[in-house]
Parts: structure tokens; sequence; C-alpha cells
RNA sequence: GGCGGGGUAGCUCAGCGGUAGAGCAGGGGAAUCAUAAUCCCUUGGUCGGGGGUUCAAAUCCCUCCCCCGCUACCA
């Protein structure tokens, strides 16, 4: 049986539209789950959406509607960026789903068994007309002595009756974690911020509200209904079969890895460990937070009017390429920028002009000169033996780099090899080989070709379309494309369909700007 | 304020005690199999400022300046 490997994302939050930053953690999330499906693993992907919480009533409310109807407006939205990115996810969870709604009053039963859960009386700054809470440095007293809220609504002290968690009680069971689970956050800064926030003490943790409905009522107490992140964290189980399907929960729980922004760290670092410490369910392996994405530098915000719509990017540019583009460009874990320039300069020189050219060149004159079908390799010389080792050795090099999220790394080390390939085949030159030694030229177009096939294989995490397009030039069956078959040479005397480009170059002139 | 991370070529960054590196951008050349792609050569930096340790410092220590993150309940 294969190894399991249960990988999340965040789930969105669709009080508005999906931004370049939901396509980012999806697409990074989508090619990691894509290298363990091909690594041999038995790949559970979630993804989905958080409809809870005061900021889709807020929101709703605002333009008229009801937060389900909002929410059933908004996450087709995402269901189709996830599905634009080509995401390979195997669920896409709801939060307003029943199942979801059971899953989290279970939990909170467990920790509520454990004696974690009391009610007292939650106090702060309450805005009426926004239905919210503030703390007290969110809210200024002005000159006419009335304090307001940031949003320039009045506020005024209020105390509400409220479940909390006993998160206090956890420090010490956290910190044991983090220390001896070095790898539980990553990358490292984050961890280090996340152990220094714990360090410096835990209050117990408000989870139950009653100004508004719309979540998931508190067992038993149905005025209340779950502070949103409890039921949002909750998702992940609820995503494998908690707590009914105990055989897929058994096979998939706890996950390996939950992929996150930078801003929820805490969230799922802190609160969730606590959760499930207290359930008395086993805790996921990691969390890795990647950064944020921006434009020319600038925070994307829609004041400034430099928001990327994740559609249009991937109308102009297509799924691959943009899926390369963030992940080759920006080291995982840390900000990236985002620019035309950046990406159409991506496209061209790393898709279209390095790995592109050479499947054409090498394809074409396999087409020309080897009557299309692959060439025999003849004896290998000390050039050939080295680039193919080269490009067999990279297995190696990607998968502790994908292992540590660090997917730049993984690309970063394919793309030398495509250079030395390059080198090796402007080095052996085999057009000038076709007039002096045909049989030699067919080794090199032998060899080129085969390691063309080792980066088509090692690409299809992500860049799943175009790599497998590059498959099928190579004539490579479904049953050849997964890491096992690295191992399996292309077979000469194969008939290859004729040769087309697969990373088309980007003209300047139609580069659409952003 | 406290804790943490940074300031290295025009841009993005690697190097973290032993004669300054990569990619992209810029300049010159070769080749013509190929998506005018590729290959070779090359311009370019007082490695934030100052001080110190050392035979030797981007690399260790001190200090100053600047930037960023975290410092609890919007998601």
């Amino acid at each position: 049986m294969k190894p399991k490997f249960y990988i999340t994302t965040a789930i969105s939050y669709p009080n508005g539209a999906p931004h370049i930053g939901h396509a980012y953690e999806a697409l990074a999330t989508d090619a990691l789950a894509r290298f363990k499906r091909l690594d041999g693993y038995d790949v559970f992907f979630l993804t989905g959406a958080d409809e809870h919480g005061i900021k889709m009533v807020q929101t709703a409310a605002r333009e008229g509607i009801s937060a389900k109807e909002l929410s059933d407006r908004n996450v087709p939205k995402f269901q189709a960026m996830v599905e634009a990115l080509g995401c390979s996810n195997d669920a896409f969870i709801r939060t307003s789903e029943p199942r979801h709604h059971k899953a989290s009053q279970e939990i909170w039963r467990r920790m509520a068994e454990a004696g974690d859960i009391y009610k007292d009386t939650y106090a702060g700054w309450y805005s009426i007309r926004d239905e919210a809470y503030y703390a007290e440095g969110e809210t200024e007293l002005r000159a006419d002595g009335v304090r307001y809220g940031p949003q320039g609504t009045p506020v005024e002290w209020v105390e509400e009756e409220s479940y909390f968690f006993r998160l206090s009680a956890f420090q010490d069971r956290l910190l044991a974690h983090y220390r001896d689970n070095p790898d539980f956050i990553g990358p490292a800064e984050r961890r280090n911020e996340v152990v220094s926030f714990v360090e410096s003490g835990l209050r117990d943790l408000s989870i139950s509200r009653t100004t508004f409905d719309w979540g998931v009522k508190v067992p038993d107490d149905p005025r209340h209904v779950m502070y949103v992140w409890v039921d949002a964290l909750t998702n992940y189980l609820t995503g494998v079969g908690y707590p009914d399907d105990a055989t897929q929960f058994g096979r998939y729980w706890p996950a390996d890895l939950h992929v996150i922004g930078k801003d929820i760290v805490r969230f799922h670092a802190v609160y969730w460990p606590a959760f499930l410490m207290s359930a008395g369910l086993p805790l996921p392996k990691r969390v890795f937070a990647h950064g944020f994405l921006f434009n020319r530098g600038e925070k994307m915000s829609k004041s400034v009017g430099n928001v990327v719509d994740p559609f249009d990017l991937i109308a102009a540019y297509g799924a691959d390429q943009v899926r390369y583009f963030f992940l080759r460009e920006v080291p995982f874990g840390q900000d990236g920028n985002y620019s035309v320039d950046g990406i159409v300069t991506r496209i061209n020189a790393d898709l279209a002009n390095d790995l592109g050219n050479l499947a054409q060149r090498s394809l074409s004159m396999i087409a020309r000169n080897c009557g299309g079908v692959v060439p025999n390799a003849g004896a290998l010389k000390g050039e050939d033996e080295i680039i193919l080792a080269a490009a067999r050795g990279l297995l190696d090099a990607c998968r502790p780099a994908m292992e540590s999220q660090q997917i730049h790394q993984a690309l970063a080390a394919i793309w030398a090899v495509i250079a030395d390939a390059n080198r090796y085949f402007a080095g052996q030159a085999p057009w000038e080989l076709r007039k002096t030694d045909p049989q030699r030229m067919e080794t090199v177009l032998y060899v080129t070709a085969e390691v063309v096939r080792i980066f088509a294989v090692l690409v299809q995490p992500v860049m799943p379309g175009a790599a497998s397009r590059l498959l099928d030039l190579l004539a490579q069956p479904a049953d050849r494309r997964d890491f096992a078959a690295l191992a399996t040479p292309l077979a000469a005397g194969t008939t290859l369909p004729p040769p087309q480009g697969v990373f088309p170059r980007i003209e300047t002139e139609t580069a659409k700007p952003a």
C-alpha cells in the first residue's frame, strides 16, 4: 500500500472575489501535492472556503443580502479559480456544509469534555452598527467625547456571555511540542515568532459569539455560534471524514502539511495544535507559511488599483506559465514581487528559450534526420554520460527541496541542468555531425531527447499541462510518467509525433499590462 | 520599547574566515539544428557607515544608520 500524504491549503474567505494571493497558495500547494503523487504517495489534497464569521455578515449586510447568499455567489468563483489554475485538489470543502457543522460540534464536545471550555463574560468595545468588537487600540476617543471604532462608528463598552477555551493551560505543552518537533513550523523565522509569542504567555480565548448567528451552533447552547477560527480550522478534519468516516479519517489524519499565508501562522501553530491536544487528536506534522505577493513592490490593494485578478493572469499567460513564474521567481516562504516584465522574462527565457527550444531543436532534428523515430544511442562518450548523469540525479536534488517546501530550489536545480543540456547540444553540434558522422549525430539526438524526457517528467508538478504535451511529443504512455518511470529510458525505435512548440514566446506587444 | 530577520553588481539574490559570485539586464563575437532561440567572451560592486580581532573579514566582535516581521482574539 502506498504511503499517504495529506496536504491542505488554508480555506479562502469568500467575502470578495479571489485575488492573486489565493491563487498563489493554491498553485503552490498543488505543485507539492502533484510531486508527492508522482513520487508514489496516496495524496489527499484539500482546499475550500471559510464561509462563517462576522466579516461575511457585514459584507452581506452592506449589499442587502444574507451571508449565505453572499457565500453562494462568491464560493463558485474560488472553485473556478482553483480549476483554472489546474489544481488537482481531491475535494473542495465549504464550512456551511452540514457534515462540517457536525465535525465542529464534535471537536467542541471533546474539548469541553476535557474541561478546556468554560463560560464567562467577554468585555470589549462594541460597535452596534458594525456588529463587532474592537480592541482598545483600534478605537479612539474623539473631541466630542464619544469613542469611535476603526470604521468611524461609535462604540460602547459591552460585556457579553462567551465560552472560553483554556489556551493558557497549553503553553508548556505547545513549547514542548515546538522543541521536540523542530519542523512543525516553517520557515524557521516563523517558528521563532511563534515560540516567542507563546513564551510571552497565553491568555484564554473567547470562542463563541452571541451577537450574530451565522456560524456553527455551540452544542446544547444554540444562542452561541462558534468563533470562526474554531470551525475554520476544523475543516481539515471534516475534509477527511471526521467524525463519521473512521476509515478515511484513520487513513489520512494527521495532516502532513498545512500550507498557509504568513498572516495566519498563529491560528495554525498555536490555537490549532492546542485545540487538537485538548480533543485528544494527533497534531499535523507541519505548518508552512508562504509570503505575500507585491505588485512592483507595492502591496496590492483595491484603493491603489493594482490588484491582480488571477483569471486575467491565466488568460494572458496561461496557467502553466503563471504557476511556473510564481514558483520559480519567489522563494517559497518569502515575500515576492509580481511585474509584467518579470513574468514575460521568465516565460521567454526559461520556458520558451531554454526548455521549449531545447525540445524543439532536438525533436525537429529527429523528425527530419531520423525519420521521426527515436534513434539508437550508440556508444556513449564522456560528455553524454555527464549530461545523462546530471539529469538522472535531479530527482534526488528535487526531493529534499520539495519536502522542505523549497519549490524554487527544485526548479533552480532542474534549470541548471537544462542550461547544461543546451551547452551540450551546442557543443556537440549535431547539425555538423549530420554531415560528418551521422552515427554520432544519432547518439547526441538520443541523449538530448532522453534528458528532455527527464525534464518533462520532473516539471509535471509545476506545469502539468505543458509537461504532459511534452511527454506526448516523446510518445510516453500514461503509465510512464511518474517518477518511477525516470529509470526507464526512451526506447529507440519509438515513433514520435511531429514536434510542436510547447512553450510559446510572448511578444512584448501582446503582453498584457496589469 | 522587547524579540527576530535583513542591508553584496542596474534588478532579484547566493556566498557567511582564505584572491568578490549566479540569473536577468548592458556590450562584443560564434553558429545557423531551433520558438531571431543557442553557445562563447565581456562591462559592472570601496559586500550600509565607523572601529576592532586576525597572517587573512561580506564572512567573527563592538558601535551607529536604515528596512522588514512578531509583540493575542477582523478574517
